[in-house]
DNA sequence: CTGAAAGCGCTTACAG
DNA sequence: CTGAAAGCGCTTACAG
């Protein structure tokens, strides 16, 4: 049914090689050219997209692997990835593995296999595993979110967001804190925001002063949780905290963990932000909107992509990209932390 | 550097026909069996997609054509195609519009020149240019989320679901209400939710009397609005409409919209549910952790999307499918709606 | 069970 | 500027 470039050839008069210049902007006579033109338009011809990345041995798509797709993260970052793709004329291929780590290794090989031209990787973390994948599929790889000395990366600022908040909020008169956070496996969420957080507090005491017992003695009482990055899961632990710790404010690691313990506050009767204050991470669009309104950091997710594919367009035209790319960030001080 | 199916045959001593065969489970000696598979372990071995599909004329990939990308309601309906499509060994592929009518057609008939087997369209409305395209492209195309006569489609029974939000608030007690819509271009969102609630209206009172007049003189005062698809535009229509009318509900036609108004509210100094009721339509995440929790319409939209992708593989094998799939909803009391 | 050959629809040197 | 031919890496009748 569909026409190929013999069959417009033929309508033509002309050689298929002579259409396949035509098509691919070589040198034709104008003469050809018309011909060419009336019949490719009156038949609606479109090439044969397999038959050309055959030959070209790689199709202009990059491939990326999400551990999900309902996640503002996830979805901001992936509207910029594909903005800056179309405008480049490549194509975005999603590749879903619902926070399952077997499958992103299966997907980077699935993609490997697909002779896409280059793929970015969202991964909560990096095991032997995704090294060895990445060294077979043998096609050029961005990080996005993590960072790892073996892969170029594109990170948020999470060590110096975390240090930003846990200046912040002890500027505001917090001193019995209780920092929510997560899984030290993950390194960019778990780890830095943390480490962040904890310098702030260190540079707020005399030098020399650092142990948990003169942290006690000049009046802070600073403890870590960890939670999942649920709300749901969020909720629970908030409310067990609060069984055992009576703190003036909360440093949630995430937005959606903020949102968890903002809940479990009003399910106790505690206000927010007088009896409770409350940060977050991530700067998502409902945050802006709750009530109060959540101060936390935002990530320029969506320019993050952008940047994400330029990266990874680089790469595949082995051009040089830095190992690691640090995006910026901004504190937005709202309405959920209160001064002591 | 990557092996062909002539390397691996020419290794294992065989000619590529049999390679072939022994890839697609035909039949191979178990000599020869194991003397490929041998090869195949040994080189890794993967055959070029391109290649295969140039022969099949068609790939085994559904493509989806989407609105936008950070949407509860995209981002689920997308998780359930792809879980559903992944136990088929099909794979998914995502084209993001943007909400740009004129990338939906071009998506349409990009995705239709990479001869992939079938299309998912979630689209706000359908134009004729919408129906040339899928009548140019042959391919197999299932519309989600709205109804034409000409397409196949998979809907949420927004007309009955928009006759209980009607029914529930008027058996609370509600009176003086403010219907917040959207275009009535979107026939799902923009016309069924608000026909469905108009017609509780009208059965919760007596035959006959269902002129504006009787209306008014049985106490109801009942107003329509319309408003836009985000937050934003819809906290400012709430505060436009507070201005002018003291309604005790507002009936949103979407949970998004039901946040803006909420916020609007908020920013007004006005009690939720106490001074003004909300409900919503979607059954969003955020709207059970929010506080007040709000009562919304919940639409399965994960499991609509794995309906959507056993309704299009149907399709793409030529096995009968309904012309129109109804999903079911759940009304979800919560707590943004007062007695009366 | 196995192999040689043709063909899927393009593109790209190579001649002319 | 134009055409004939080879080749990209598979699969699939067709013989044997």
């Amino acid at each position: 049914m569909n026409k190929t470039i013999a069959d417009i050839a033929h309508m033509a008069g002309v050689a298929k090689s002579t259409v396949s210049r035509y098509l691919n902007g070589g040198s034709v006579s104008v003469d050809t050219k018309r011909k060419i033109e009336q019949v490719v338009k009156a038949t609606g011809y479109v090439p044969n997209t397999f038959a050309q990345s055959l030959k070209a041995k790689r199709a202009n798509i990059i491939g990326t692997v999400v551990p999900r797709l309902d996640s503002f993260a996830t979805s901001h970052t992936l509207m910029g990835i594909d903005e800056e793709l179309r405008s480049r004329h490549y194509q975005m291929l999603i590749s879903n593995t619902s926070q399952d780590v077997k499958r992103e290794i299966e997907a980077l090989y699935d993609l490997g296999r697909q002779k896409i031209s280059g793929i970015i990787l969202l991964a909560a973390q990096i095991t032997d595993d995704h090294l060895t994948a990445i060294r077979d599929i043998r096609i050029p790889v961005l990080l996005v979110g993590q960072q790892h000395e073996q892969i170029h990366s594109l990170i948020h600022d999470d060590y110096h967001a975390g240090y930003d908040i846990g200046a912040y909020v002890l500027s505001q008169g917090h001193r019995e804190i209780a920092y929510v956070g997560v899984t030290e496996k993950d390194v960019a969420v778990g780890v830095q925001r943390k480490e962040g957080f904890k310098q702030a507090v260190r540079d707020a005491l005399p030098e020399g002063s650092h142990t948990d017992d003169a942290l006690w003695a000049a009046g802070y009482d600073i403890r870590y949780y960890e939670t999942g990055f649920k709300m749901s899961d969020a909720r629970i632990a908030a409310s067990a905290i609060l069984d055992q710790f009576k703190p003036s404010l909360m440093v949630c690691a995430t937005d959606n963990i903020a949102l968890g313990v903002i809940n479990a506050a009003y399910s106790r009767g505690i206000a927010i932000p007088s009896e409770l204050s409350v940060t977050g991470f991530g700067g998502y669009d409902i945050t802006a909107v709750i009530h109060p309104a959540l101060t936390t950091v935002q990530y320029p997710y969506m320019e993050a992509g952008r940047v994400a594919a330029q990266n990874i367009m680089r790469l595949v035209e082995h051009k040089p990209v830095e190992q690691v790319t640090v995006m910026n960030y901004t504190l937005i001080e709202r309405e959920s932390v209160d001064k002591r």
